[in-house]
This record gives C-alpha cells, structure tokens and sequence, in this order.
DNA sequence: AATGAATGAGCCTTCATTCAT
DNA sequence: GATGAATGAAGGCTCATTCAT
C-alpha cells in the first residue's frame, strides 16, 4: 500500500505542476481528473489546496536548485552561471509556473517551500559569487539585485510570449550589464 | 445625473485599480464595496466583469503612455528614456496591476485595451529611438527585447517586492547593458 | 401634457402586448425600450409589473369580446359561433398570448382583467345561446365546456404550432362533435 | 454510495416534477429544498436547470407512453383508444406540468426528451390506428389533429381547472366530434 | 487507503422597483 | 411628467472541502 500510495503521490504532483502551469485558476478536480484519482485521494495527500500549491512550488524550487547544484562543479564558473541564467528563462518562458514559482520563493507562506527557496538562492548566489570570483561577472554587483533580474527576465519571457531570439537578444543585454567592464 | 453617474463610474473605476491591484481575482462585490455603490450599478458601467478589468487595464496603459508622450519632447532624449524607464519600474514595485497591464498589453482581448497597448508601446518606442539617435542607448538594441526588459524589471521588482536601493541598482546593471558601450 | 402621457401609455401597452407576446419572460426594460420612453415612465403608468401585465391581458379580453359582440348581430346565428371559434383559434397559433389570455380569463388576479373576462365569456355565451336556440349547436352543450373547449383548442394550436391545414382539420372535429346530431 | 445516490437522484426527480408541476418558473433552490439535499447535489446531477427540466419532462413522456402501450394490448381498442384520452386528460387537469410536457413534445430541445416525445406519439398513433380499424374512430381523422386534439383537451382542461364533471362533458363533445358517423 | 457523492459559501449577472434631476 | 441612474434581492452555477462506503 505504500508503494500505492507513494505512487499516486508522485502522479498527483505531476498532474498539478501540469495543470496549474497552463492556468493557474484551475481546479482541484481538474488535478484529479488528469493524475486520474479521485478527488478525496488528492485531498487525503494535501489536505488544502494551499498545500498542493506549496508541494509544486516547492518541487520546482527544488529542480532549479539541483540545475544550479549541478553546474556549480563546473571548471568555468562563468559560463555556468550564465548558463544557469539562461536556462532558467527559458523554461519560464514556455513554463508559466516557473517563473512564479522563482517570485513565490521569497514570500511563500509555507515552511517547506519557503525553505526550498532559501536553498536555491543559496545555490544561486553560489554560482555567482564564483563566476564573480572568476572575474566573469561584476564584481560591484551584489546577490538581490542579479536575484531580482533573473526573477524579472523570467516573468518578462514568460508574459511577453517572446520568442527564442529576441529572449536570447533581451538575455544578451541582460548580460552585457551583468559582464566585468574590460 | 450625467455628473452623479460620471462621478459614480470614476469611483468605481478607481476602487477597481485599487482592488485589483492588490488581487487580481477580487471580486466584483469587493469593488462596489470600496466604490461605495451597489453592485448593479457597477454592472450597470460595466456589463461584464471582463468589460470592467479592461477599462481598469486601458487606463493604466494610457497613463503610461501619457508619461511617455510628456517625456518624448525632452530636450535630453537619453535621459528621458531612462528616466521613463525608471518610473516605470518604481510604480510597478509598489502597484502590482501595473506590471501585469504592461503585460497584458500585448494579448489584450478587448479591442480598447489592445489599441491602447498598441499606443503605449508606439510611446515608448518613439523614446527609444530618440535615445539611439542621441547615442545614449546603444543602437543595435531593438524594440522587442528593450520593450521585454521593461516588462521584466516591472515584473522582477513587483514580484520581488524589492526595497528602492535595491531596485536602483537593479536598474543600474540594466541600463549598463543598454547603453552606448564606448 | 396630458395628450401626451395619453399617447405614451398607449405605446407602452402596445409594445408590452407585442413583447410579451413573443416572450411571457421578457424585462420591463425590453418594453420600456421598444415603446421609446424610458423605464421610469412605463413604471409611472403602471406602478408594477403584475399591472402592466394586467392591462395588456385587458385588452386583448376585450378585442375577443369586441369581436364576439360584432357577430352577434349577425343574421346567422351558428356560422357567426363558428367563425367566431375559428378566429380566435386561428389567432392563437400565432400569437402564443391570446391563447394564456383566454386562460388567465378566469383566475386573473385583477379586478379590471377578471371583469374583462367576465365580459368575454358573457358575449361568448351569447354567441352560442343564438347558435343553439337556432339550431346549429346540440343544445345539451352546455356553457362550461363549450368554453373550456375554445380554451383547449387555442392552447392546442398553440402549443403544437399546427399548420393550417391541421387546424381546420382540428377545427372540423371540434365542430362536428358541438353540431346538432341529425 | 451507488444506492445513495441513484436514491437522490430520484428525490430530485420528484421533487422537481412536483415543484415544477404547480409553478414552471420555479427555482432550483426550491427543488433542492424539497428534495431534501443541498443545491450542489442538484447540480451534480444535472448540470443545468435545462436538464433538469428534460429529465422530468422525458420522464413524463414515458409514463405517458407506457400507459398507451399498456392500454394497446386491449381487446377493445375503441375503449382502449378513449380510455387513454381520457387518463391522459383526467390527469393534466390536476398536474399543469404533463400538459405543457405533452405540448414540449414536438419541440423539445434535448435529444431524450425529443426521442420520449417520438416514442409516445407513436404508441399514441398506434391506439389511433387500431381503433380506426375496428371501427370506433372516424377513418378520415388523421394523426396529427387527433393528437393536437389531446393536446389542446388537456391543456383547455388545465388552464379552466375544469371541475371532473364539466372535463366529462368536454371530452364527451371531443369523443363525439372523433366517433364514427353513424 | 481510495473513491465518488454531498455540501454551503461565494461569484457573476439580471430585474423589478425607487430616487433625483 | 419624463428620464436615466441606483439598488438589493434573487438565480444559476462552481469549487474547496467533508462524509460514508
């Protein structure tokens, strides 16, 4: 039964991320009819809806930590980080939810993902301190506002509906800022 | 009556931008609550829900263009923009629908609003233009990707909910990347 | 001033007649709109929905009975019972109120509608006196389910939006059933 | 829970045929209340007030029909065919509602209610039918102002709250219209 | 543990009716 | 006397949440 259990769990969560991306208004029922459970089953794994909200958050805080963990090994600190950047817009830009989530981080009400926040900006602010460290990055800028730029470029990919070449170009000045001055 | 129900469409209007300002999925009662009417008579101004979101919608995008049109004849094209630019962003901060009509501008469903994102963004282009001519804003830079910066750091700031220092600087690094490198 | 007000109620009567013919539903707005004065007006001369509604069903009782006092001078006692019965059958198919008129004719909550009505069935009821002392209707028919049957048959050829031709075809069967057995 | 709910559905059913029965503009509240569960079971069920409304009016339809197709068996069809008129008659008197269903029936919206309608009109043609045969109704009378004939019986008999005796002497006058001539 | 049914509060919208010009 | 504006009380419908199987 665990397994069981453990098995809608994950199909519950999946669905919501689905659901919730595309329209953030959506229902709980739409959650269950998509994971293919029943209503009562999504309620008996988060017993509010708040709480399948925060467990999505927090699941994809959690993603865009691990992509910022994984390139934090990386030999060339700068290129990571602006790869991590650029990662991250992108997704946004076809994944509504991300870049709410990435907004969400600071405020979220729940523990979990408020934590799940705290631990990809640690991340993050890890990349750029090394890349800074590496002379990639500028070394006058500080950790809340190249924060609050990936958050904007991500909201601003997303809400405008760019397509891949002006992100890319909108990116491009985005960096042209961020770069050391030679 | 035509002042009283002038009068009463003003207020109404009004509470609507602040209502759903703070949250977008108010309800129609909330505003005729803070209007100070009953709320057939706000569906009496508004038919729809959606009629009234879009007259709230055109007029913050028609102020914004008018702050852009009041710059245009400056005689310092580069500081008009980033001055507009600015503003822009610090109202956003603290007014969260005025990020989200800078967005909505593009997908606008009625036609009053869209017509009314496509004159704020023909503002705004007419800054940017004047600033490349002026040289004070690098001249490769192209309307949609600037234009997609403006939104974001409206975003970014409004999501982040950033103090003005931080804010500042932010605006900093971007402005570093659109201007005229020398 | 008075002509005038004259005037508008006879507009107001007449669209509510031509409104609620078509649609028992329909908004006092709807006829205020139709008749040209505005809602207020049509609320003045009469104080309540229920008493407009009143008032057409007034008229229209007393064209019927119009119509029945114009034939009972007629010469022919059972054709003018039966091209009485005929028209206002016919007029029912494709004026749906009539048909509730006739209905309404008896429990009418108004004292004016239920004199009106009054005075309908009582020149009905001459009609088909005529017609049986001359011999063209049994004379064991008596007046309640004679009425009852013009009732029934209006509300029929309403009700089933008959063409003419299965009308009179109804018609005839109706008409065999009250002619004297030879 | 099956049970549980076939068991609402069917106090719905009732209520809603009761409620609707005295008066069609009826809210869905009222049935809820009478049905004795909240207003959201209603709307489980039927997720329209318009398919409410058809399901009660297809229910009817059916019993309407299966009486006839009892009745068909006879070995009388005169009897059987004037026996029908007759229950059918007798009960639109004290339930408004299988009136109007009977007039609804040509025009109904939903494909069911369509379908209930085709069905009864047919059982009710083959009573036509047989009783022609065996010589108990005219053979010139064809079906469809026979049946407008049912129609507008029941509808006259409803609207006049014919008292039993008068319906008698009505229906006596309509059986005598549709016997063969002698 | 999972399910589908039930529930009431809340939302958008309409309408008869009353005011103020 | 005529008008358009204002109003609150429904009404249809949805949704997060709770029960009973």
């Amino acid at each position: 039964m665990r397994a069981d259990a453990r098995d809608n769990r994950a199909r519950i969560m999946a669905a919501a991320d689905n659901v919730f991306g595309r329209s953030p208004g959506a229902s709980t029922d739409d959650v269950a009819k998509l994971a293919g459970v029943g209503i009562a089953t999504v309620f008996r794994h988060f017993p509010t809806k708040t709480d399948l909200l925060e467990a999505v958050l927090t699941l994809r805080l959690e993603r865009i930590r691990d992509r910022a963990l994984e390139l934090a090994g990386s030999a060339d600190p700068g290129t990571a980080f602006f790869e991590f950047f650029t990662q991250v817009v992108s997704e946004s830009a076809s994944k509504l939810a991300i870049a709410e989530a990435l907004s969400a981080a600071g405020a979220a009400a729940g523990e979990e993902a408020r934590e799940a926040g705290r631990g990809m900006r640690e991340a993050f602010g890890g990349l750029l301190a090394a890349a800074q460290k590496a002379g990639a990055v500028r070394a006058d800028a500080q950790f809340p506002e190249v924060y609050a730029l990936l958050i904007g470029a991500s909201r601003g990919a997303t809400a405008a509906e760019l397509d891949p070449e002006t992100r890319d170009r909108m990116l491009a000045l985005v960096f042209d800022g961020l770069k050391t001055l030679s």
